[in-house]
DNA sequence: CCAATTTATGACATCGATGTCATTTTACCT
DNA sequence: AGGTAAAATGACATCGATGTCATAAATTGG
């Protein structure tokens, strides 16, 4: 492999002007130029990054941990791919940046993390980048990192910049658009509330029903669904009778996620109802390949993963440009509904 | 951060008896490994791998490109996400190597490929992978790699090692198990044949039939898709009203792909007939998603790209080891039907 | 007990780029 | 034309690890 010697050599300039060609970090007559950039196709020369890293110190690269490959990706997850999308984001802008974006997957468990940290800082990457697939709170070591961490997807608790959807303020919106829409019974076939955001759901869905005044009804809120792969829907049938055998029933199912929506589908259609004149229904996650090919199409919240991800990488950037991480909590950042035919609007009796 | 020196110093030996501490490539006294260790966790050492590369070439870097983080994650793809299961094969594997996975994203268009080669061989990889997002001919200038390079999930007119899916093989099993079951008339709602999966899946089709006696109906074979974003299912549903009105009608409709077969559910239903009594389907993808959620659950093929992946890495590492990469044209894997109760068994009318 | 190994360690050069500083050449202005 | 500033270039040291070779200490065998 050619060096920045041999381009020098068959130049006849020095190997600093090649340097200088190739930064074009001062001026270099067009002549020279033009043979050092001759001299180095001719070689195929390359610059070896690590010699460059040597000196200059900054190694160009951000280091990006995530188990977003190594996920089962199957029906059974809580979400659609929220970590999928939230790297989809970070590479966006990250590609339009001169750093290159070092991505390595933890294989699922997160025993790797520590390895793969090592790995990065060996790397000397000038930022660590950790996006969880689910909302959730971490344990990280990250006294050791010798550069700007931020988390996505996720929280600690020693005050590391982070960045979490707004599943509260997404739910509620939700929520309160069916209000709008003359929803007074609406139901709330949760997640497994061990799960963070289906807390933070469940805490948005009241703060919508005490915003139109509506007085919660326990009835109406059920765990629906178990958080462990052999959970079959027995829990949402169970739930969904219970709903329906009211004496005052629900005129909308809000699902935990769009999966169980697809079931619910079947379910309600099975008890001879009509979606949605009899019976509305909304998801969560707006998991297109499912919410869009219903019939009819799902209404369903979308959590800003992808929004997240691009959020992360600039300020991910603008730490490494030495810039306040600023330590007041998690940012949290809120999504789009999206309304499509799978909810009816009422008539309201007045 | 601290360097060699100083780890060195603190333990008051050379930096050469720390490297050989660090490296075990030459035996070191018990009480010397004991000063050096302790020195080096007491000033947070980590080697840096640009330094150690200068000496020892070796860079324990291989590259990965892919578009499986950028591409839209959406119903309208041909497939599941064949490449995303295929890095996890990589990963997998890897893992278990001394070898880092360094991946990178095209972020959608092919137009950021040659940049990111650049980037690694900047970075000296020990060799490239590209994995494609669906099975095709790709044109990648791989003449200037001074590494080994592999393609997955696609092939090149030059010869560059290769690991496909077995699109045909996958097809005709199916095939040949539906005629097992009985079936006859035998329907193949394809996708676009400008896909390469397309036309090979269609050879699958017709090698069953004529493995069987069965001879080729041009009616029973349809284009029923369209390969574009604003496919809209009407060419299928087209299709399968063709092959209902037909004099002889087929007793099972084989679907380009899972999602085809989600809508074809809903199409044949709302023509009064029922699934699989009246009518078998089968898909193709194991699309679990949709496969195991669908009310009767999908027989369906899985395209091995998990097992491709792992091959991919076991090949990378051997190439790496030197070893012949073995031109002899793409290297094609095949994989499992799953069998489930969109499909009736027919009594054969003997 | 001494020679022959083996083990343990260090001195020094080196990998390939770039930062620093010095020097030469060119351009520009009065 | 002369002088000054800017442009263009090179010499040399340096980043942090490791390969090479030399040497000192410990071990072994007869």
């Amino acid at each position: 492999m050619a060096t920045i010697y041999d381009v020098a050599q068959a130049a006849g300039v020095s190997p600093k002007t090649v340097s200088r060609v190739m930064n074009g970090d001062a001026p270099v007559s067009r002549s020279t130029r033009a043979a050092v950039e001759a001299a180095s196709v001719e070689l195929d020369y390359v610059p070896s990054n690590a010699a460059r890293m040597m000196r200059s110190k900054r190694s160009g690269l951000i280091g990006l941990i995530t188990g977003a490959l190594s996920q089962k990706i199957e029906p059974m997850e809580p979400t659609g791919l929220p970590d999928l999308y939230i790297v989809q984001g970070i590479q966006q802008v990250m590609a339009d940046s001169d750093m290159t974006l070092m991505i390595a997957d933890t294989g699922g468990g997160s025993d790797r993390v520590p390895n793969l940290v090592r790995t990065f800082l060996q790397h000397r990457v000038e930022a660590l980048i950790y996006v969880a697939d689910y909302h959730k709170e971490v344990v990280l070591d990250t006294s050791r990192a010798t550069c700007p961490v931020l988390l996505v997807n996720c929280f600690d608790n020693a005050g590391t910049p982070a960045i979490v959807p707004d599943d509260e303020a997404c739910q509620c919106a939700l929520v309160t658009g069916l209000i709008r829409a003359g929803h007074r019974r609406i139901a709330f076939l949760t997640l497994d509330p061990n799960i963070v955001a289906a807390r933070k759901r469940s805490r948005g869905y009241r703060r919508a029903l005490e915003g139109a005044g509506i007085p919660f009804d326990p009835d109406l809120e059920r765990v629906s669904r178990e958080n462990s792969d052999d959970d079959d829907g027995e829990l949402l049938r169970e739930g969904l009778d219970a709903m329906l055998s009211l004496e005052n029933p629900p005129t909308v199912m809000c699902c935990g996620n769009d999966e169980m929506a697809l079931r619910a589908y079947g379910l309600i259609r099975s008890r001879g109802l009509r979606i949605p004149e009899d019976m509305s229904v909304a998801g969560f996650d707006n998991y297109r390949a499912i919410a869009e090919t219903l019939y009819p199409p799902l209404t369903t919240v979308e959590l800003p993963y992808l929004a997240m991800g691009r959020h992360a990488a600039q300020r991910t950037l603008a730490m490494i440009d030495g810039q306040d991480p600023g330590t007041e909590g998690p940012e949290i950042i809120a999504g789009p509904v999206f309304w499509r035919s799978s909810v009816t609007a009422l008539e309201t009796v007045t």
